[in-house]
DNA sequence: ATTGAATTAGACCGTTCGGTCTAATACCTT
DNA sequence: AAGGTATTAGACCGAACGGTCTAATTCAAT
């Protein structure tokens, strides 16, 4: 049991690094045979609906993790601002420093429309967590839902630049201004100076 | 001759269409062959190298336009701040509101290592455009430099968030802190307040 | 009107695609 | 050891894939 448990998060992690790295259509059964391990009617067995199910699952998997673990600072007590770093630093981690890539940006390519909006609620997910501590620090709730979109899209964006220059420094730079879009100005300039955070790794 | 041109144009058109909307791998030669009205026989005489020629030649093109249209005002005179402008009211109507996707980032996705360094070397021009007319502004070469990535990043994240939340308004503001992210800061609060430009369409 | 080149129609190729099925095997429980 | 369930091997399917080829057609220049 124990083992079998072990297995299976080990195959779903494998299918969900082929979906990130190839999308929807490129995640052909070859690619996830050779990835797992497994010959196909072993995939269907586990996976009775085919690449469609297997999606539905990675999503549901990586929402799950993402939420638990990278998001979690966000509805924990504690100064936001520390929050928001370590949220920082938990997003380096997942996304390999800029490394890795977002499955809400490869898996939104031509799938289906059960896909689209699987990711959209994931998105929205994110985007209520980074909100929801932006709100804390006495924003008004428009401007926080504003900061927080605009957060995501930092740090996507930052993902998209790093892989097409083959450089990680965008999207490190875009986690570096996470604490000044997610708290409340003080007046220190502009927002992406004064960073405090280092860009390790 | 002249007719042929035009056609030849349309193809083109075409063919960039289907490559932003569906990638490299979803571009099937049915919907290429669909989305031109000609036949694979007529296809593959005007881009003998198959798929592969048309990325190439679609990537130029758009390159072409980018370069020659939206980031035009980067390289003329004028007040660099108006000139910034400008080019955010043609980055609004090139993506389409925000309903528009980047070939950069769907076409990055599991393509051969020729397209790859296309793309880099587009985003490149990209970057240094916007690095170009930042410099006039008074900033150092390495921050001209890293304030155009991060623009360049913004605007892609802005596509992302608003092609998955299927609401334009994320890019819309990406596009608005254009001005403020490269020309120099002038201590007027924080980066993503104080927006003068009209959210249109 | 004739020629010669550019272009298209459409059959054809082998491969890979997503997906199914049956028979064999591994594995756990008793 | 026996039984039964969970899992896998691997052949098989039709469709779609990227790509090629020949013969017919279009069309401009003479």
């Amino acid at each position: 049991m124990r083992a079998t448990k072990l297995a299976e998060e080990k195959v779903l992690r494998r299918l969900t690094e082929v979906f990130r790295e190839r999308g929807y259509q490129g995640a052909s059964y070859a690619l996830l045979m050779a990835a797992t391990g497994l010959v196909k009617a072993s995939l269907y067995h586990r996976f009775p609906g085919g690449k469609e199910e297997m999606v539905d699952v990675v999503l549901s998997q990586v929402d799950r993790e993402f939420l638990e673990y990278v998001l979690r600072p966000a509805r924990e007590a504690g100064p936001p601002e520390k929050r928001v770093r370590q949220i920082a630093r938990r997003l380096r981690e997942f996304y390999r420093s800029g490394n890795g890539w977002c499955l809400l940006d490869t898996l939104t390519l031509a799938s289906n429309i059960r896909t689209l909006r699987h990711a959209k609620r994931s998105m929205e997910f994110w985007i209520e967590s980074f909100a929801h501590v932006a709100r804390e620090t006495g924003m008004s709730r428009s401007r926080a839902r504003r900061q927080a979109e605009d957060a995501v899209a930092a740090i996507e964006g930052g993902l998209i630049v790093s892989r097409v220059m083959k450089n990680r420094r965008p999207f490190l730079r875009a986690l570096a201004t996470l604490p000044n879009r997610l708290t409340k100005a003080v007046g220190n300039g502009r927002c992406d100076d004064g960073l405090s955070m280092k860009l390790r790794t």
